[in-house]
DNA sequence: GTGGTTGCAAACTATTTGCATCGTC
DNA sequence: GACGATGCAAATAGTTTGCAACCAC
């Protein structure tokens, strides 16, 4: 199975005049055994590093921008300043969507197709091919919704009032 | 009505104990004045010279990092490698989305509020408050179709087969 | 007056590119 | 054997940070 699908990208390479080198396949490979990760350019880089010890960091980033161009993968960007690639199937859309919590950065994964019709919408009224999308809600966990909710209730207690200002912007991620 | 804006933004920076200051009230007017445009850190810096001439970039970072965690602006990404930042309407999703051509990169925007129906059922199914979502679809815009129509039939007539290879990722975005 | 804010320059991070060398088809 | 692919190092691009001077409240 794992097999066919890097036999199939094999040809898709070679109908294009690209090379399978030992390096590209098994950056498909790589990608393919982690297919639910969203894997960073760097991140990739080290799981391949275990098994072409002198890989350089160029040839991944090189590689993914090919698979990327032959629609082999997706580049996803979820604003940490990372670009991250996920494997895509075979000429359908994903059907999987993000849900990234403002607060603790956590981004979890569903797996619902919640827009066909609204593909076929954009595609009648603006004449625009839709060959995928890519679909983020932004909001609050549970987790996250269930500790605010906490630690307001800790503060009916304390609180003086002033200055709970500037402070609360240090635990900056990225 | 602008200036109405630009005071309630100078509370809300009040409130959290932050000042108002010149370069920051520049700032928002410049996103406010174009409000439709997805700028860039860098084009909202340029738009700024010409009133501040002496501010700094990394003024600009820190006022568009700071209206992004009182949720005054988004940051939007369309993937080009620059972090753009969208005004954000008062407590409400943006209900705008962005048609971007794998083709030519452009990205156009629609106006629809596609999604509320999708946003409640996410709601309800995994706990997760939304409060905004992101939606880009990926595909080819009316014009790419239609050049890459005439560019088929133009190649009837002369294509040898081989050989259409690599040079057609030359032409590389970013 | 004081603590947040600024400008500058330097630092960082992610990604890209030039080039000599290498390896697949 | 040729031409695409690779690794390395250097270059870029976007963004962040340290710090002394500054200024809004």
């Amino acid at each position: 199975m794992l097999e066919d699908r890097v036999e199939r990208i094999r040809q898709i390479l070679q109908a294009h005049n690209y090379k399978m080198t030992p390096q590209r396949e098994a950056t498909v490979r790589v990608l393919l055994e982690h297919e639910d990760r969203h894997l960073s350019a760097e991140e990739i880089f080290l799981l391949l590093k275990e098994r072409v010890p002198d890989i350089g960091l160029a040839t991944v980033y090189r590689t993914l921008e090919l698979l990327s161009d032959l629609e082999i993968v997706y580049k996803v960007n979820f604003g940490d300043g990372v670009t991250r690639y996920d494997f895509r199937k075979e000429g359908m859309a994903r059907h999987h969507h993000h849900l990234q919590c403002i607060r603790c950065g956590k981004v979890e994964e569903i797996h619902e197709n919640l827009l066909a019709d609204v593909e076929k919408l954009v595609e009648e009224r603006y004449g625009f091919k839709v060959l995928d999308h890519r679909l983020t809600f932004l909001g609050i966990c549970r987790e996250c919704q269930e500790r605010e909710e906490r630690e307001k209730a800790a503060k009916e207690g304390a609180g003086s009032g002033t200055s709970e200002a500037a402070s609360s912007r240090e635990r900056g991620e990225r």
